[in-house]
DNA sequence: AATATATCGATATATTTTTATCGATATGCT
DNA sequence: AGCATATCGATAAAAATATATCGATATATT
């Protein structure tokens, strides 16, 4: 699957390019080279040229790229200047930690509301975000013509919250429940992955600490 | 890089199965078919075979695989049977949210503490789980033999808690500041990229929507 | 002005990952 | 018993991804 025609691959290395280059301190120099870049952030050098290659045209020789040009490549590529917004169903605490945090708007993202089936949590966060009963859910989705929904509720609730998200125009899910969704071919599922986190953590533990594995015995 | 022989792709596709596995109806058969699991979970049939292969001895021909078999095996290689203990630093809102949230454990996670620099979150979290001040974790660390730290502070502060926990013998770092991380070879790190998700959704979202972008325009 | 050097972009090679193919085998059916 | 079928595991092919190589070019140095 590509977006724009470049890989996923590709596309979840941009943010840290970007993430890196707004980092860089006021008083650098306008130029950064694939080189410089590279070096900082562990990378192969031609990786992040050709990776760059996708969202820039410019790039001289001896010079590098012009540092704030490729910025606004890069933002413009990643949707950082179309703002999205969003539904959030399930305001547990991750819900809720999700409703308040402020850095999201710098990514595109504009989280509109959230809802939940339980009434005692409705209201607004202590930052203002409402959190409405979920029987509003349909009425201000179709409303706002939302695009985006994220999930946080337990993963017995998961797949009924997508399919109401679906049935309510939501084309995007960003799926904090540790559960596959089944979905239509153009919706498109974006599952935070906490479980296969958890899993490398460990699998490095278990190697450094030469525990073996009973798989590996012999 | 790869872990116990197995690429990080099919360790991150490893906990989907579980998952899938463990949700099975109790009255289900006693053997499930990775054809059986590809057609659940949207996958190719061959692939789910061979990603079993590396965790699983058993599986015959017509009949499939042992489910509660199958269920041990990926609990075992994932480590989900040995609980490792970890600390969290920076107990804002996601923070706290990562120390309330239960279903840790069943992922072989245990967060004895979380720790924060301001003495005003210092206390017990709603169920119990103790925050203490930063100036507290090099002790609890190195007595405890913490491994696994988890970073939920701000970026400006990311690099610096990394080091303290590198410092205090944490070999396994679980990243949710959005920003590179330096570390030694031996050190690893695994960055939640919230980020690449947004680029990801903002992505297809524009596709679906058909919004040319500016690089597509002739 | 000539030469050295850093860096780019393009092309080529290597590696990894995914997908397809195929013979072998366990079970059910005729 | 013999045949059909679902499924496995292994091997092979294809596709995607990452890495290496190399000529071209912009600047700095002699």
């Amino acid at each position: 699957m590509s977006y724009h025609g470049i890989s996923i691959a590709i596309l979840q290395r941009l943010p840290t390019y970007l993430g890196y280059l707004k980092a860089l301190p006021p008083n650098a120099s306008d130029n950064i080279s694939a080189t410089a870049i590279a070096a900082a952030l562990n990378m192969g050098e031609v990786q992040v040229r050709k990776d760059l290659a996708s969202v820039s045209s410019a790039g001289k020789p001896k010079i590098g790229y012009v540092a704030a040009d490729l910025i606004d490549e890069l933002e413009e590529f990643l949707g950082y200047n179309d703002i999205n917004d969003a539904v959030l169903v399930g305001a547990g605490r991750l819900g809720k930690a999700l409703l308040e945090y402020k850095g999201f708007s710098g990514y595109g993202l504009n989280i509109l509301a959230g809802f939940d089936v339980d009434e005692s949590v409705v209201g607004k966060t202590d930052s203002g975000k409402p959190i409405f009963p979920l029987s509003r859910f349909e009425n201000l989705c179709k409303r706002m013509k939302v695009k985006i929904g994220i999930i946080t509720v337990p993963t017995s609730e998961a797949q009924a919250v997508c399919n109401l998200m679906i049935k309510n125009g939501i084309l995007a899910i960003w799926n904090f429940a540790p559960t596959h969704l089944d979905v239509p071919e153009n919706i498109l599922v974006r599952s935070e992955n906490m479980a296969a986190s958890l899993a490398m953590l460990s699998s490095h533990l278990a190697k450094q600490l030469l525990i073996p594995k009973v798989s590996e015995l012999k």
